[in-house]
Formats: structure tokens, sequence, C-alpha cells
DNA sequence: CGGCTGACTCTGG
DNA sequence: TCCAGAGCCAGCC
């Protein structure tokens, strides 16, 4: 039976398979998926509960840092938990996507 | 079907 | 890398 799954879905798939220790980008998972504009990754990962197995922290925008998703909360924690996986920061809290960029 | 929204991206300054 | 404006497209009401 064909699951004609929401494209949330599928980019929560892409992130998946996201390695530890890596980070991509919102327009990267776009640009995989050829069917979805960046804006609808972040919106797709911003419906995510907080308990769910795709590791939406790994995700961020194109200049490697953290989108201050409107609470702000969310966005330490992002940071905390990317720093638990090896992901060493800028001063300003930027991420070196030559380095930790997937791909 | 139409309008609104959003954790983005691009271009120009 | 910052500010402002425009484009982007699926999902929801």
């Amino acid at each position: 039976m064909k699951r004609e799954r929401p494209l949330f879905e599928q980019i929560y798939e892409l992130v998946r398979q996201i390695p530890s220790g890596k980070v991509s980008t919102y327009g990267r998972i776009a640009q995989i998926l050829g069917t979805c504009s960046a804006q609808m990754v972040g919106f797709a990962l911003a419906a995510l509960p907080e308990e769910t197995d795709v590791p939406w922290q790994r995700v961020i925008n194109r200049f490697g840092k953290i989108s201050p998703h409107g609470h702000g909360f969310g966005t330490v924690i992002q940071k905390t938990l990317l720093e638990e996986e090896g992901i060493r920061f800028d001063l300003s809290e930027t991420v070196d996507l030559s380095v930790f960029g997937w791909f």
C-alpha cells in the first residue's frame, strides 16, 4: 500500500541519516529532497515533539548557526546537545560547516 | 480553492 | 556577518 507520507516525514528520515558529530543545513535538506523549500524544512522540525527519534538539533541554518526559533530555550538545548556529540562552536555559537558539515 | 504562516535562503547595501 | 526586502512551498482552516 502506498503511503503518501507528508513531506514532513520525508524530512525526518533524511535528518535521521545524519551521523553523530555532523550537522546539516535546512537548504541542504531541501535541495536533497528537491520537492520543498528550506522554510518547509524548518517548519517540519518545528512541528516535532520534544520526544522524537529525529536529531533535529543537527539541522541548522546555512551559516552554521542555530536559529532563534522564538522561545529561545530550545536554542540553548540544541547547542548543548551538539556539544555532547563532539561538535565545537565558535565564540558566537557558530559551527564550522567545513569540518562538521554533513557532506 | 484561497489566504496565512514559518527554526530559511538569496541579493543588495 | 548584520539589516531589509522578496521569493519560496507544503500544511492548515
